[in-house]
DNA sequence: CTAGTTGCAAAGAGTTTGCATGGCG
DNA sequence: CGCCATGCAAACTCTTTGCAACTAG
């Protein structure tokens, strides 16, 4: 699907990758890439095609009409599951052999097997807890 | 922030109920009710209601542009996790005790504490495995 | 009665699509 | 050069909101 490596598509993907932590709207996107001339076709389509491709993972937050997107591609992003913190936004990377535990461990009790690009567990992190802080 | 037991209301409510294992979008809900007659508006101001309670979670689902709605409130929901299949759609409901065990090793790892409300495992349930049924 | 809730219709957002133009390989 | 991708603008669909009427308690 995706074969020319276009000037828009290549500032998406570089975007994209050095925002991996954040969950961002098709809208924050397209600002954030207006110095670069893309359009917000553009943006949904190449969005779209790197969904399908496995390469970004589409997400809804509480109280937000808007849809999410996060990039997922990254090497040791494949390996590993996802905590999202609902304080701060942060995202943080599960070891890659904790996140294998915890596939095992619902594949025998439940015969299920997680799909770790789709997955991403939501709560609060450490800093969070303690500090009571960023409500954002 | 709900005071009145309407008529509309508890249809919804019901609706909802009886269909916890579903992932549905508000259009969806509307026409299942349509002969309860109840607005559009009545249905998303409700459900937006309901989940700021935390009693309905919030969803989105890979290529869909809908967010899809589920009903999160029942008694042995509120203490398990859930997963979700992306083939057939069905929701399993995870023991409480492998919750728990799930959640304290993340809680330990990452010093993140996981919502249950929140948070869906993504995946494929073993009919669907053996099968390779239902693309739906 | 009184305040919460609904319906309707219009407004507002976000997202998709057709088509001509432009650019990668 | 040929085909893919982009831009623009219109079309769509989903969701929210203002306001008058209704109704549960």
């Amino acid at each position: 699907m995706t074969k020319y490596a276009t000037r828009q598509r290549k500032a998406l993907l570089q975007y994209l990758h050095s925002h991996a932590d954040e969950q961002l709207t098709a809208r924050q996107i397209g600002e954030a890439l207006s110095g670069e001339e893309i359009s917000a076709s553009a943006v949904y389509r190449n969005l779209a095609a790197l969904e399908q491709a496995g390469q970004v993972r589409r997400l809804s937050k509480s109280g937000a009409r808007e849809i999410f997107f996060q990039y997922a591609g990254a090497e040791h992003c494949r390996d590993c599951l996802h905590l999202s913190c609902k304080k701060c936004g942060k995202t943080i990377h599960m070891d890659a052999d904790e996140a294998e535990r915890l596939i095992q461990s619902v594949a025998i009790c439940d015969k299920f097997k997680i799909d770790k690009t789709d997955t991403v567990l939501y709560g609060v992190c450490g800093e969070c807890q303690q500090g009571k802080e960023a409500q954002k």
